[in-house]
DNA sequence: AATGAGCGG
């Protein structure tokens, strides 16, 4: 730092007296500091001026070296770095100016999926946006004979007559039939039960037997679901047993119904129990006709 | 006298 003395005060303006009056800053009357650099060494000067302790106007010349003291300290790739042309959102910017920006840049993320299912899936967007633009929703669609707000695939009128979805990839999938026309079964796992060619047991075990459903009728009110099990637990197994209740005041209905995973033991069940006493009341007990929807 | 809840994409 280099100090120069440039010029006294004049015995008009008394150091002493200024700072002593209202603490005048007579700055103003210097030179406006000035800021040279940094260049391409690094060197920087800041040049001001102030008066010192006598009333002196001098000239106060800071020399400094950045640059230099920072590179030390960088690795070279870093330092290489900096002379990259810039891209993106920074393309604007000079070289070495601006090391980080802020991406605005969208960045859409793949959802991983077998080739060759992405134009099915655009196409079905379609329609379904298609149904939305006539006002329909577009809730239900049958994956098993494609037929739209009509059925839940699990209620598909077809379902028994439908081919079974195929094996895992060794087995591609056949080209026609209703299956295929949704899509369904594509790429999807399988378990080896259901695979073609496997095994099938005379029940479907993917569907709940409502075939076997009994119901129940002229319960006492204090009748409950386990109670009700007790009772028809000795003809078989009971896949379900359900006892209507008033969802406002949680009162029993009088009737339920009773499940089984056999059919003969239902049948066993309505032989033995139709007419039976029951706590203080007889008992109906019947085939349930399938719930509606 | 009386025929169930809720689950989806």
């Amino acid at each position: 730092m280099a100090i120069d003395k440039i010029s006294t005060l004049s015995s008009k303006l008394r150091w002493g007296e200024l700072e002593e009056d209202d603490g005048e800053d007579l700055d103003f009357l210097l030179p406006p500091r000035q800021v040279i650099g940094p260049d391409e060494n690094g060197i920087k000067k800041v040049i001001e001026y102030k008066f010192n302790d006598d009333g002196d106007k001098v000239k106060i010349t800071t020399t400094t070296r950045i640059r230099k003291l920072a590179k030390a300290r960088l690795s070279k790739r870093a330092v290489e770095r900096r002379s990259w042309a810039k891209f993106g959102d920074a393309v604007h910017e000079d070289v070495g100016s601006r090391l980080t920006m802020v991406s605005t840049e969208e960045i859409l993320l793949e959802r991983p999926r077998a080739p060759g299912t992405k134009a099915e899936e655009t196409k079905a967007a379609g329609d379904s946006m298609a149904q939305l633009a006539k006002g329909g929703a577009v809730l239900m669609v049958c994956r098993t004979c494609g037929k739209k707000g009509d059925h839940w695939t699990s209620r598909c009128p077809y379902k028994d007559l439908a081919p079974q979805p195929e094996g895992f990839i060794d087995k591609p999938p056949t080209s026609e039939g209703p299956g295929a026309a949704s899509g369904a079964g594509k790429n999807t796992y399988v378990p080896p039960g259901l695979r073609a060619g496997a095994e099938r047991t005379g029940t479907d075990m993917r569907r709940r037997n409502d075939e076997n459903s009994v119901r129940v009728t002229n319960l006492s009110e204090d009748t409950r679901e386990p109670d009700l099990l007790e009772l028809f637990r000795t003809f078989g197994a009971v896949s379900r047993v359900y006892v209507a209740v008033d969802q406002k005041t949680g009162l029993s209905r009088g009737f339920g119904f009773v499940n089984f995973v056999n059919k003969e033991d239902a049948e066993r069940a309505i032989n033995k129990l139709n007419g039976y006493g029951y706590d203080n009341l007889i008992l109906r007990v019947e085939w349930a006709t399938p719930r509606s929807n």
